[in-house]
DNA sequence: CTAGCAGATGTACGCTGTACGCACTGCTTG
DNA sequence: CAAGCAGTGCGTACAGCGTACATCTGCTAG
């Protein structure tokens, strides 16, 4: 084999950083972040590992773009649409994110190199809030509020992907069975009867509590 | 020196497993969750790296024990207060207890292997809400509710250990550095005119959203 | 044809978690 | 007092990690 970078057909393709970035988000939407090795995403790319730091400066770097690609999935609020449905379909659409690539959760907004995307989507929900009449201490409120909830659900939950029921049951067995029966009865009760009740669905939880954040909001700014 | 461990007295303090996790804790206070490794922890306690592993199934479990000691540190919500303040005040305690242990942060609902002070944490809190009239829906209600802002205005914060306001400045300084200026006016005007105010304080934000939820609550509960 | 150069590579280092087996301790028996 | 035993700490060793550094390769410009 050459020594040129070479796909499964053969045919040359140069290594490029938006390549690795992607690459790096496939690898870590399935292996999570603790199995994303420089090793691996330039496996999968079929380059030796070194090569990666021709186009990233080190691994964090690289965790920096990939958490921008992230934020540009997220459509940006930029209608004439009415402040509430704007940031609701803003929520729905990160956690929506969040929930694809559950590796970026707890990264979003902790990285001290935020990309342009990431400043692009904090620009225009600001300026969204703004134009709809929230002044800046509001702002704050508001966004500390609703990425506080969004981020914390996807936080709590992330763990938990849990698509069966069966799945869901064995999981909590083996989290009670090193303690005696009767010994937590209110989190028994809890966990019996709601968490595995058939048809429990995580996503209405969600929506539930956006809905009283945003009710909430929405009194708050008209007795200002 | 003896074969046996040794503390800097000379006097011999067997290596006991509380021993191991506080000092994991408060090492992880310090250089936090990715400078917490098994060589260091053994060297803070003037151990083999290896003798750790008598009183820890591996690194993993390390941490399971020493999440276990942060919801010890939380109080439960026994007296008989209203469920309101209750609720507020677990959520302050809850708050201070990851401000102290900022590695714990995305951590405390994410294991695998629950604790004993974990489970009659939450025991403690589903016990409160359900004989304050909550129904089970609406502890789930409130459960993803609370935990969710809590944990996830902690996560946003979490980079943000700016004690002086010259810090937060040079940081924001160093953030907006790679654009052009007045790319992001929304972001700008925010950052410049609210978050670099004298006087800001997170912990007032935190405790304006959390009243919000509260009373958001207390509203679902009347019409349930 | 040759020089230069950008990009991919191979080697190597210090770090990590931890499997495995041995060595030492102090207690429990006879 | 001796023997054995269970518990505890230690030393060695290995695979895998991020990445510094020097080298090699193949394309492009003259």
């Amino acid at each position: 084999m050459s020594a040129a970078a070479a796909n499964t057909e053969g045919v040359r393709v140069p290594l490029t950083r938006e390549r690795a970035v992607h690459a790096a988000v496939q690898h870590a939407d399935v292996a999570g972040l603790e199995g994303l090795t420089m090793r691996h995403v330039a496996k999968a790319l079929n380059v030796a590992p070194m090569a990666l730091y021709r186009h990233v400066a080190n691994r964090e770097d690289l965790i920096d773009a990939m958490i921008d690609v992230v934020f540009g999935e997220i459509p940006l609020p930029l209608g004439g649409a009415a402040w509430k449905p704007a940031m609701r379909d803003r929520a729905l659409s990160l956690r929506e994110a969040l929930v694809r690539h559950r590796w970026a959760i707890g990264l979003m907004e902790s990285r001290m190199r935020p990309g342009p995307a990431n400043l692009r989507h904090h620009d225009a929900v600001i300026g969204k809030l703004r134009s709809a009449g929230f002044d800046i201490a509001m702002v704050a409120h508001a966004y500390s509020l609703l990425d506080g909830y969004i981020y914390g659900f996807a936080l709590t939950r992330m763990n938990m992907p849990f698509d069966s029921e069966a799945e869901m049951d064995a999981m909590a067995q083996h989290m009670f069975e090193p303690f005696p029966a009767n010994e937590y009865p209110n989190l028994a009760e809890f966990v019996n009867t709601h968490v595995l009740k058939p048809g429990y669905d995580y996503a209405e939880e969600f929506e539930y509590g956006l809905e009283v954040i945003l009710d909430g909001l929405e009194a708050a700014l008209g007795t200002d």
